[in-house]
Order: C-alpha cells, then structure tokens, then sequence
DNA sequence: GTCTATATGCAGATAGAC
DNA sequence: GTCTATCTGCATATAGAC
C-alpha cells in the first residue's frame, strides 16, 4: 500500500543515503540515480549538481537545529534547562535522522569557495548557542568547570556522534537517549542538577 | 639545517596530509606524489596502491594506541586510575598527530573486504579496553552512571574528536589538555574522585 | 520529465628507459 | 630508484530526441 514518493524525494534519499555510507567523493552520481530508480537526466533535471545537492542536503539538516536552538533559548529559563534541552534537540535529530547528519557534518570538506563559507557560518553560529549557553551557566553558578569553552565544544561532538552508532533496535529509545544525554551534559559541566531534577515542558519539540 | 626527509617519509607524510584535508577519495595519487616532491613511479615503488598507503596510516596509528591500553591496564590499579590514563594518553595522541587519527578515525568506509576487517577488530578491541575498565568502575563502587556501554562510548567519541580542532597554539598545552579530558571523563561517569585526587606516576608514557 | 548517447577530463595503475 | 609516456576505465556534465 505504500505509495512510490516522487522522484525529486527519491533522488534526495538517495543521495543522503550514498554520501552517508561511502562518502560524498565515494559516490557517483549514476549510483544516486540508479538507487532513486531514475536516470542521470533525471537528477540533473530535479536537483542541479553534485554539489548543488550536497549543499541542499546540508543546509535543510543544520538550519532547523539551529532555529531549534534559537526557540529552546528564547523559550526556556535557566542554563540547565536550555542545554538539557539544546542537547536533546541534537541527539534526537541525530538519531531520527543519521544519515543526513553524517553527510552534514563530514562533508563541508567537500565544498569550496562561498558555498562551503555559508555552511560554515551556519554551523558556527549553531555552536554559539552552546557556548553562551553554557558561559551564562558558568556565570551564575548553575555550572562549575574549568575551560568551559572546551568542554563545551567535546560534549558537542560527543552528542554529534550519536549518529554514527545509534540505531532504533538498541537497548534505548531515542527519548530515553536523549534524556541520558542530557543528564550526562550537567554531569560534565558540573552541574549541581541533573536531568530529572529540572522542570522542563513535555513534550517539547523544539523541531520543524 | 633541516634536512629533507627520505623519500618514503615525504610520501607518507604528504598522504597524511592530504587524506586529512581532502578525505582518501578526494585525493589522487598524483597529488601525493606531488606534495612530496617525488613522481608517481615513486608513489608506487615505495607504497603500493593507495590503498595500501591507507591501510599502513591506519594500522601504524591504531596499533600503538591499543598496545598503549593494553599496557595501562596491565600496570596501574583501579579503575579510575586506568580510566584517567587511557583517556589522556588517547588524547594526546589525537592532538600531537591529528591528521593521521582522522584519517584512520574516518576512513575505514574507504576500505574493503579483508583488509576493513583487519582495522574493524583493532579498533573495536580498543573500544573494548574502554568498556571493560569502565564496566569493573561501575562493579567496585568507582562510577556511577546508567548505561555505562554507551555512556563510554560517547566518551571514546568525545576524546577522539580532539583531532577536529586541536592546535597547540590554542590556550591549552597538550599535557593540560589530557588532563582536562580525563577529569571530565570521571565527571561523566559519575566518579567521586577527581583527576588531581589519583596517584598516577607521572610522566606516564605508554605510546611508543 | 524522462530517455539514450556522448563530450571531456581525470582517476588508478603500469611499461620500460636510464 | 626515479623518470616520461601511456593504457584503460570511470567521473561529471550535457545534447537533443520523444
């Protein structure tokens, strides 16, 4: 009964799926068009260049966290709460979706010139939401920890790379995940609370 | 006064090098033997295939770092003693040779057959050092943290990320760095003692 | 929108002289 | 051991019919 998606969304599976597994420079784009179920015209048709599609995978992976971020911390008080909160955003939307998250976040090596800048600006400003986050907890106590813009950035990558081994069959739920996550992230950053200390809106989705 | 190092050297540094930038699939053979100011003849008389100069990075950096585990748990007692010195000798390592770590932390998708297997059951023997010395944490009272399997492997991916942007101009020196990384490792494990309240022997140099 | 056919260049790898 | 010259195939991208 299930429906065929349409082939601009079979392309673009495709291609996340084939940049995840092999590489974007590992990948052909006849192996995309080929896994889509459609020609090479097809692609080019529905999705410019390599590069063009690259970038639009990229760009529709990292922008809603980001926005995610921006709303948990215009929405939340306190620092714990808003990092309990951005952490679970991120390992949630590494979890659900892995493949588009290694593709966004191994492959900016791949591009060049203007393009690869705006991703690059993108993904830092992703950062700076921790990392005010975090220096405002430092600030009124909620954290103690030495070089915190350091650790800051280490718990980033390790919840980055939930998407390289994460998968649903686990002895986690990608909610529990998340929870754990997050109550690791106080424990790093020396926080006094822990995750279910913290009075937090349930559900909270934060993304598009 | 520096002398130019021999041929082989250059080739495999320049490999490094490039495989580190450009990933193993965005770089030609030609372009190593270039940036080794050597021909390509040379490329293959000295290392073979590029896939051999892939698989000889990979298991000569890999290699130490297990033998290095090894020896830690050999040779200091308890678990956060052991779980303090493997995280900074891993760290360190990540941050005095990053290119080759991110090579061999990256590249294994490149790799087939045989030879992807040989790097896999290295790589996950030295995970599993860091499981074992964690699960014996959590079974004496040392740690105290939920899901301990995949809270080490968050730390393992944490440490290893060092590579992505260490450099040694940054506000922290290599040595402090480690010790750092090691502190909030305990924190994360929900240890009671901190990285400065261990006896561990100092210098302590596993990796050869 | 989707197809077949093709232009153009660079990839990995090797031959054989010196 | 290092060189120049070359083989072979696949890469990205496009032309043009239907």
């Amino acid at each position: 009964m299930t429906e065929r998606p349409p082939t601009p969304v079979r392309l673009r599976t495709a291609a996340v799926e084939l940049f995840a597994e092999r590489g974007f420079n590992g990948t052909g784009i006849r192996d995309i068009a080929t896994r889509a179920e459609t020609t090479l015209s097809s692609l080019y048709h529905h999705c410019g260049s390599k590069d063009d599609l690259l970038v639009d995978i990229m760009f529709t992976t990292i922008e809603p966290l980001l926005r995610a971020a921006e709303k948990v911390r215009a929405t939340l008080a306190g620092p714990a709460e808003q990092l309990s909160m951005i952490v679970e955003q991120h390992v949630w939307a590494h979890g659900v979706d892995p493949q588009a998250n290694i593709v966004s976040d191994t492959e900016v090596r791949a591009l060049s010139g203007e393009r690869r800048d705006q991703i690059i600006v993108l993904r830092d400003a992703y950062e700076e939401f921790w990392q005010e986050t975090v220096a405002e907890g430092v600030q009124d106590g909620s954290f103690d920890v030495e070089h915190p813009r350091i650790v800051t950035r280490a718990l980033l990558e390790m919840c980055t790379s939930v998407s390289h081994w994460y998968r649903p069959t686990g002895e986690l739920a990608l909610d529990d995940l998340s929870h754990l996550y997050a109550d690791r992230a106080l424990a790093l950053m020396g926080a006094r609370s822990r995750r279910s200390d913290l009075q937090i809106p349930e559900p909270a989705h934060f993304l598009g």
